[in-house]
DNA sequence: GTCTATACACAGATAGAC
DNA sequence: GTCTATCTGTGTATAGAC
């Protein structure tokens, strides 16, 4: 037993130096759905592009915490952006594209960062806590995203949502892989892993769709996460008393 | 320990039973409704209000599960209840107020049920099971009210928002009074218990906010119960070996 | 690249016949 | 109690001046 006290007390990095490694700025993410979809938009010029389509993000995800995507008006959006109506459709389509690109980049951006947070760690239980973490984690750093991909995913197109859900299956499935090859390394419980791995990721979800509760809890991010990890520990790992 | 592996092994009753026992069909509901609001109702007959109502209610579910229910018009319920929109009108004098009440009753419904099954079990870990077990299966019976409270928040008024973040507030509350309690009596692991039980909500709403993936991986309700106390005992009860 | 002005579809809601 | 027809506001989107 004491060797598995000793990776317990071995503490992963907190959100301040997780910030500092992983954050992109939203400059950063505007430049990459800038250089995704150039093509389709009529601004040509990459800093003006960036420049309001961060604003442009920043609006939709204001308006829309408020009262859904679909209940915000263009009209809306021009005014919190201070762009005409005119100018905004020079940066997309129209409505319906830009929920598209918001959604697709939200998942691209999740995607792209959890993946090498697995593979960080050898020990199971130690690749399972890092996983956690860093969900956890990259959902408080880009929490409208995180946030407004759950609760519009309903707005998109049936093709749309398929690869919604599959995204979610995948992400359910890196805690279950791991669930699976901890009990045959002998580390963790035998169970019905990928229903544990979905609850596991029911918790991790709450920090951002009820962020105003545990605002009001006064609970940090950290707290959260060392919270949610000691609850999980005993609930996978084999009895080691 | 042998006295807590009898507890668990004394099952609660399963989703069939609770069924039997506690399930208002969707006609009563529709009643009640139609009590508390035949004063602002132009519809008096009682037998013509409740059916419809009834009609009313399913077709708002099942349009605003697909879009919301701020993308759902006045002619989309109408046409899914076969009503036109002047009859539609003599039973709600406005689609914001069928919100109103839709949320309002889903709430009712809620706190009426969950109530009397606390204070049916003494023992602090039957009581958590006994919560747990009850607030999943109500979830299950009443799977649209549930789903659409949750999601059509946003569109209420703030003073009706706070309403409802306080009736979250009161079902966690539920939890972490039995945690509370289960610890003095030292049957329950000191700890965080407003965080803990934050937590067990959260687990507790995947069941309805993801009820195609529970579907997609064949998951019964019943399953879903005994996984999620499984995993929330070990997590509460003090180390008995 | 950005603006103003406007087209036109569709929303919520009501009046009045039946 | 329910219908059809219609009013009026607001929505998305575009055209064309600057």
């Amino acid at each position: 037993m004491p060797d598995i006290k000793e990776k317990v007390k071995k503490e992963l990095m907190n959100y301040k130096e997780f910030k500092k490694k992983y954050g992109a700025s939203n400059q950063e993410i505007a430049r990459e759905v800038f250089l995704e979809n150039k093509d389709a938009m009529q601004i040509k010029k990459e800093k003006t592009a960036v420049n309001n389509l961060e604003k442009i993000f920043s609006a939709v995800f204001s308006i829309s915490y408020k009262k859904g995507f679909q209940a915000m008006s263009m009209r809306d959006l021009s005014q919190k952006t201070g762009m005409s109506l005119g100018a905004l459709y020079a940066y997309f389509p129209g409505k319906e594209k830009l929920l598209g690109i918001i959604q697709k980049q939200g998942w691209s951006l999740i995607k792209k960062k959890l993946d090498p947070a697995i593979r960080d760690q050898e020990d199971y239980l130690e690749k399972l806590k890092a996983v956690i973490k860093t969900h956890v984690f990259l959902s408080e750093l880009y929490r409208p995203w995180f946030y407004f991909t759950f609760m519009e995913v309903r707005q998109l197109k049936p093709a749309e949502i398929e690869i919604v859900k599959s995204m979610e299956e995948y992400t359910q499935n890196t805690l279950y892989e791991i669930l699976v090859l901890g009990e045959k390394k002998k580390i963790f419980k035998s169970g019905h892993h990928n229903l544990t791995a979905s609850l596991i990721k029911s918790m991790q979800q709450d920090w951002y769709l009820k962020r105003w509760k545990y605002r009001k809890m006064k609970v940090t991010v950290d707290q959260f996460t060392d919270h949610l990890i000691s609850l999980v520990e005993p609930l996978v790992l084999l009895q080691t008393s």
